[in-house]
DNA sequence: CCGCATCCAGTTCGATACTG
DNA sequence: CAGTATCGAACTGGATGCGG
């Protein structure tokens, strides 16, 4: 086997899981509800609050998504005003690993981010 | 302070570094020509190859986003016909531990697919 | 053939307004 | 409160072209 055919594989190996994953969290929000979830069940507008800048429609859509991948669960009351009540499910904290090590990277970047713009 | 302000912070915490992850890391294909590059560096045409689906117009574009971010080195080398060689930048190669983590979610994540579908 | 740039179509995203 | 409806902007994808 040539080189360049066993790098071929090696990489896909590490490639195939990283799409899968990536399937399953694209876009920008889907994280950050994620986050808000970990922190306690919340209900719809909660999480709109705290999420910069999301909007009702967007938040609506990826909850949805995240509900669809059974990483949150949605739970409605029957009482008036009717209350829906939004909660991390057990396979959803499994990416609390995850989210964990992009907040570090994250936490590093901006510092970088920082250094440079008064460097420049 | 009220529980639920509390709560607000702690969660901010989190999501903010995580929010400045994500706008670097954003897309479906940045992580996997990161990971492409991890095993070597590589030629535009090298990179188009092992990462199924992408397009030449898709590749450059990101190639562009990432040498911005410095997350990526390009370098063309003069001849006939032109080459030009794409390399992982030591701060690049940073972000080796949210590669790792996220192929792990993702292989976890497709055995769980893979059970559901087949029982359900 | 290599590394793009350009044009065009389809999809997604965002702002605002509105409903039960 | 918990979302929908609508419209325009932005991003993505495919086909094609082009200098070297």
């Amino acid at each position: 086997m040539k080189t360049e055919e066993r790098n071929f594989s090696t990489c896909s190996k590490h490639m195939f899981p990283v799409h899968d994953a990536l399937a399953v969290l694209n876009g920008k929000w889907k994280l950050p509800i994620i986050i808000s979830l970990m922190f306690g069940n919340k209900r719809f507008s909660q999480i709109g609050r705290e999420i910069p800048k999301i909007t009702d429609k967007m938040l609506s859509k990826e909850l949805r998504d995240l509900e669809m991948n059974e990483l949150v669960k949605r739970t409605v009351y029957d009482s008036i005003p009717v209350v829906v009540e939004y909660t991390l499910t057990d396979y959803g904290h499994t990416l609390e690993p995850v989210i964990e090590v992009l907040r570090k990277w994250g936490e590093k970047h901006r510092e970088r981010i920082m250094k440079e713009e008064s460097t420049e």
